[in-house]
DNA sequence: AGTGTTTGCACAAACGTTTGCGATAGATAT
DNA sequence: ATATCTATCGCAAACGTTTGTGCAAACACT
């Protein structure tokens, strides 16, 4: 017997249960036919409550000005249909009623928000952080906010982030792919959306929106084949997980073989994931299986730092017996002795290019498709 | 003399300017007593195209299934007032139709927007973005998203995010203050405006707000008497700008030194920025002005770093002649020779703390003011 | 005074959701 | 059959902006 009374006529008999709606009772009074709904009967008032811790909005300052909401936006807009003493006197009661404008309910009609989504694999290496430095240097200089998902190197994680970021939550997307995304139907299903993305560093031919990359393939062709002049014949090859962006460096390992007229040997090339144990047990494994190998050149700097400790540890001389190199660039490589020769990627500039290609999709309204590869550098060092 | 033609009697002529609205010239139509405005008098048309092109709506829902738009978000949301079947066939409709709900509307109504904003100096060394990745970490637990801005150390910048984020961006606020950050009137201004913020790592106690931050006078009493019981007596204190935040660990030195019986010296504690001429400079300062010196002990493992390869680099052994420690424990003290003394601040965990500290105030809608510590600990390696 | 022009503002319709309440037709109990 | 529920849906008001257009009064110029 519910014991309920009807906002309307105030009696509590003659009040029946009508069904639960979102956790909460929901009654009938037979009296005056009338549905109401009440929180477990209990305390109810909000109206005017509610309203008083709320921030303030156009409408505050329009009842407490005595004009129209119209007004008061053009007036903090500095439309000049509005007088300037209005304006300012408007300008003056805003800042003293601590006005601060909704961003949401602009984006929502301007149908902008002014931010940048980025979704990255992973934001704890330097390697990413500083595309994202790149990213974050060029939206700022025009005005847009930067939303950084992490991906974790996770592909369903990517696909999630990919799905909450384009719910209008952002003005155009920078993605990076993580390194287990081989299928790209999550991407496509938003390229119709309206909202431009754009591709860095881990691109993927088989979309077509634009991209910047790295030239890996020219990279990894200039670091063998440096090898080769220092006179190595047995160079090991440390590759990530087969993603199909990565593998380009394979190819430029490959024609600088081809080249110099060394044989191919399979043995000598490995796929691991970047897990410090996978690096080290394959580093074992040539160590054992492969005695004359004179080079090491790892796919990741981060990798190569570990190998270049690991042979150490092992009283192996870098680069007398084996030479090391690494790819990428990171600050690591310059502290490690012997310091780590490798290829500067440019992260910096990938990251600040992806974004000036994202902006002026979304500033010009148009779809480019535009494939910009940035130009790294070797860089030299004493690990070969 | 106006071309403009009236779009209501189609007339040409009584057509008479009535300024400019927005950099449109408006008219206004004599004839049928009608205001319109043109841009530079050329193309319009662009209600019925302009609605094709943009993204179905619960509205185009509706009318497709001729039924309600309050029924469709119900059945979209699982509402059981909405019967299986029509709930089905709407959910049907929605995907065939691409629909994908709109997270402005979604968060202008539901006063929420998810996102958690976070404000860090930097996010291109690992000290700063491991902090992140423990945020991130927690946020998507619970479902939220984290909106990063980085404020690059300088205070105006930090003042710019912090205004655009609170603008109902997020839900809640995790700030890391600029090293340059004395003032805390722009955080101030916004503490009543129901978004909870937090501080993390830098924090300031002159602001009532709750705080994660990690023991840096413990941390710094245990570098330095570490220092002292491997004998050193001359110890060398290299600390950032003067920020009120870091100062502390200036404290834990000075109080081991009084513990031990080791006379202040003035000359021994230096202020610099983190660039690298001024840490060089700052040492070499020390070597020619105090040759006794047996340690040097830098507030940052960056410039710890750099003082370990300068010291090598004019042949001075570390530690037999210099013992040297940095704090924060980055990855790189793990890779230069000899390995770096350092004290682990486990950013990680403050990252995670402040997140979790900031989604209790989100989600129990209730302003708490607690401070944790996060403790840290020492790692004694080959540098000391 | 009559005509043409400008100024300064208000009204109301969007933007895309959520949700309190009303309402009806059929189901069930009496 | 009657009285009471219940299941299922629609209406309309919010949320806080922007902006096209209407309109009265003031102004300018014969």
């Amino acid at each position: 017997m519910p014991r309920a009374k009807c906002p309307k006529c105030q009696i509590t008999e003659r009040i029946l249960k009508s069904g639960i709606i979102r956790d909460k009772q929901r009654f009938y009074c037979k009296d005056c036919n009338y549905h109401f709904t009440l929180l477990h009967e209990g305390k109810k008032q909000k109206s005017e409550t509610k309203k008083n811790n709320r921030p303030t909005s156009l409408k505050d300052i329009a009842e407490a000005a005595g004009i129209s909401i119209s007004t008061v936006s053009r007036a903090l807009n500095n439309h000049p249909d509005i007088s300037l003493e209005t304006r300012n006197n408007i300008k003056q009661l805003a800042t003293s009623m601590d006005y601060h404008p909704n961003m949401l309910a602009q984006s929502l009609v301007n149908r902008s928000t002014h931010s940048l989504g980025v979704i990255i694999p992973n934001l704890e290496t330097t390697f990413f952080s500083s595309m994202l430095g790149g990213i974050q240097h060029v939206a700022a200089q025009s005005g847009y906010r930067v939303v950084i998902c992490q991906s974790d190197e996770n592909h369903m994680t990517e696909v999630a982030n990919l799905q909450a970021l384009m719910n209008n939550m952002i003005d155009g997307l920078l993605i990076c792919h993580t390194l287990y995304t081989h299928t790209f139907d999550h991407i496509k299903m938003q390229m119709n959306r309206g909202i431009p993305i754009v591709q860095f560093y881990r691109v993927s031919e088989a979309l077509d929106i634009p991209k910047i990359f790295s030239d890996d393939e020219n990279g990894a062709f200039q670091i063998t084949e440096h090898l080769i002049n220092k006179g190595c014949k047995k160079i090991a090859l440390l590759l990530g997980p087969k993603a199909l962006s990565i593998n380009k460096r394979l190819n430029g390992y490959l024609k600088a073989l081809k080249m110099h007229g060394i044989r191919k040997n399979e043995t000598l090339i490995k796929h691991v994931d970047f897990s410090y144990n996978a690096v080290i047990g394959a580093v074992d494994d040539w160590l054992s299986s492969e005695p004359e190998i004179d080079a090491i050149f790892s796919i990741s700097d981060k990798c190569a730092v570990q190998i270049i400790r690991h042979l150490k540890s092992k009283k192996i001389n870098i680069p007398q017996k084996i030479s090391v190199c690494g790819f990428g660039n990171e600050y690591t490589g310059e502290i490690v002795e012997p310091q780590l020769t490798t290829f500067d990627v440019k992260t910096r500039q990938i990251g600040e290019a992806a974004a000036k290609l994202l902006l002026e999709q979304i500033i010009d309204k148009k779809t480019k498709n535009e494939s910009i590869m940035i130009d790294g550098e070797i860089i030299i060092r004493e690990s070969t």
